[in-house]
DNA sequence: ACAAAAAAGATGTACGTACAAGTTGATATA
DNA sequence: TATATCAACTTGTACGTACATCTTTTTTGT
């Protein structure tokens, strides 16, 4: 090569390359024979099958002997070559639900002969965007996504839509964003939150308060949940009785500087629907560092049925998070959507309760 | 081709894998040029060259113009490519201290621009066997394991040493196999027994139990620095005191149905040392069922410092177990072996233990 | 109308030539 | 001695030819 260009056949390729990215030359279908190309550029055939055979190493073309060179389908070439991946992207680990809903995940996919690529964004949409790029640069399957912060708009929405254009095969738990028509699973929250506000209106409580978490859907259908149980029981809800926290600020909430505000905002209230198992025992403690038990002075109920519903000092009456099956479930879904591509399916499974005691039964 | 035989390029290219596996063509160092290759097997260079090209597709040879085709090192190709990413393999995850262990993992990987493949073996050799062929078939840089039955010889001997031919660095946590010179990170599993019986005698007991797990290393070491305090201080060990069970019976062993044969070995004991939090809450819900209490009727110390310690009926004094920053140092000790592969190293943490009322002191 | 055979057209293999371009070490020169 | 040059060897590009092999379409024979 005299000068500084590209090579003929660096120049097909990218030629054909462009083509594809143009939509000329289609998915799947075939391109120019490698003698009608070399007639068109004036190459000779060798030079032609150079430019072919790079973009075959690269899985983007597909010879077929006797037929012709095919656009080979996203798809087709990671199934076809070794072991297959998909990534799994939570809020967090460390917490109690999250290692259930991993287990259910991963049982399947061993069974199905696939790897788990892990990824955690501590429910901070910054690190939602490092995770969903890692992950996908690294090559997957699918993705089975715990939305970061679901009752917000969704702030990596060109993310999203990047992966759809992939073809690329998602799965959401726990929540999902409005607006994108993806398969989720979730628990039925609304339900669950009105079933805990049954239990405590059954048992002859009216002033009731709660404990929710703003930014993921969860909360806010869990605090509807109690709205509609409140307004079947023809009672009312006083608003300073509902006390909302962020991810953010949990833990500055209930260290002990807020405990006069919270326990003010609650007073009169005789039982709190809480968020979660996690809220519950840090109310309890809340609670015991001021003089007060559970359920002698404020009956609680909540959500997770986790370690903590059974071994804190009081016994918590809590929704049962199925987090195993919730997990199963959507690597089955996810699998489906790889091999079958099917609709997108929205799960929704029933909740139910433990009871056990920490509410008292008010005459 | 007339015949059924390979074709010659075929042939010139599993000829060339067959040397390069016999260690005939060393890693890194250059094969013959192209124009021997097709004096000596009297093939065109043109076939010469397709049958290096394939090899040279599939990352198993590089070119370098003008100088030579050389047998790529292999960790090269993967670093060149895209996302980097490597594989944790955990025995549990749904129990409380792998998700910190993860957590610390995923922390610095994610920083390092890493992607985490999970596998879990349910303290199970032949899932272990499992996870570690699917993981490394999907092509990782490194890995992190835990050992299923650390304290058993090493039943997936040979595929680890697989690993170690193909220069795949590995750093075991929570415990190892011996006679393998491989990076581990564990807790002074020893120390944490001692210190735990030394509390137990410090307030007096003299008569002192334990309950082990005997396959992995963890509960063997354990059980070993209990010995060392007992004999320390100058006390006995009644043998029928000290319960060992295996992954297998745990829930067997503290389900109900053993409570009597439990009860009877620790009788006339006054402390107990558990292997984890988890038989320290079995052990507390079985004296429960039994009609005794902690600290009252037995004094217990164990291994975690997890939820269960902090929220228990009674709170319990644990060590404290790392997980996290275990989880770092491994996943930084592979970063260094990956980017500079220096020698094994063996680090092990100093437990601390954190005292809560579960220790009752005798006069 | 159907089936077998032939033709046409696609990729696959294999050899050949010629020259370009990068790398290395030996040689000649200052 | 240091530097520049050159020769030898390496891979890279490009064209050419010939035939094999597979697939699809057309033709032909019954």
């Amino acid at each position: 090569m005299i000068n500084n260009e590209l090579s003929k056949h660096a120049v097909l390729s990218q030629w054909i390359k462009e083509n594809i990215e143009n939509n000329t030359f289609k998915i799947g279908e075939k391109i120019p024979s490698e003698n009608e190309l070399a007639s068109r550029f004036m190459f000779s055939r060798q030079t032609v099958r150079q430019a072919i055979g790079t973009l075959v190493a690269e899985g983007i073309l597909v010879r077929e002997h006797g037929r012709g060179t095919y656009v080979s389908l996203p798809g087709k070439k990671a199934s076809a070559e070794k072991a297959m991946r998909i990534g799994v992207i939570t809020t967090y680990l460390d917490d109690y639900v999250f290692p259930s809903i991993i287990h259910g995940i991963e049982e399947i996919l061993t069974d199905n002969g696939y790897t788990l690529s892990l990824g955690i964004t501590h429910n901070r949409p910054s690190d939602e965007e490092n995770c969903l790029i890692q992950i996908m640069q690294s090559g997957v399957d699918g993705l089975i996504v715990e939305g970061t912060k679901s009752a917000l708009p969704n702030p990596n929405g060109r993310l999203y839509e990047q992966i759809k254009e992939k073809h690329l095969p998602i799965v959401f738990i726990n929540g999902y964003y409005r607006g994108y028509n993806d398969s989720y699973i979730i628990l039925d929250d609304v339900k669950a939150g009105e079933m805990l506000t049954d239990i405590l209106i059954d048992n002859g409580h009216s002033l009731i308060g709660g404990i929710f978490k703003s930014d993921d859907l969860q909360g806010i259908g869990r605090y509807e949940g109690l709205l509609k149980s409140i307004k079947k029981n023809n009672l009312t809800v006083n608003d300073s009785s509902i006390i909302w926290y962020t991810t953010e600020d949990f833990s500055y909430f209930f260290e002990g500087r807020m405990d006069k505000i919270i326990l003010d905002r609650l007073n009169g209230v005789t039982g709190v629907v809480c968020y979660n198992d996690l809220v519950a025992a840090a109310l309890v403690r809340l609670l015991k560092r001021n003089g007060k038990s559970v359920p002698e002075d404020l009956s609680i109920v909540s959500v997770d049925n986790s370690f903590l519903a059974k071994h804190m000092v009081c016994n918590l009456t809590s929704i049962v998070y199925p987090g195993k099956k919730i997990g199963k479930k959507a690597a089955q879904l996810l699998l489906q959507h790889i091999n079958h591509s099917q609709k997108p399916e929205h799960v929704i499974l029933e909740p139910y309760v433990k009871i056990r005691d920490s509410v008292k039964k008010l005459p």
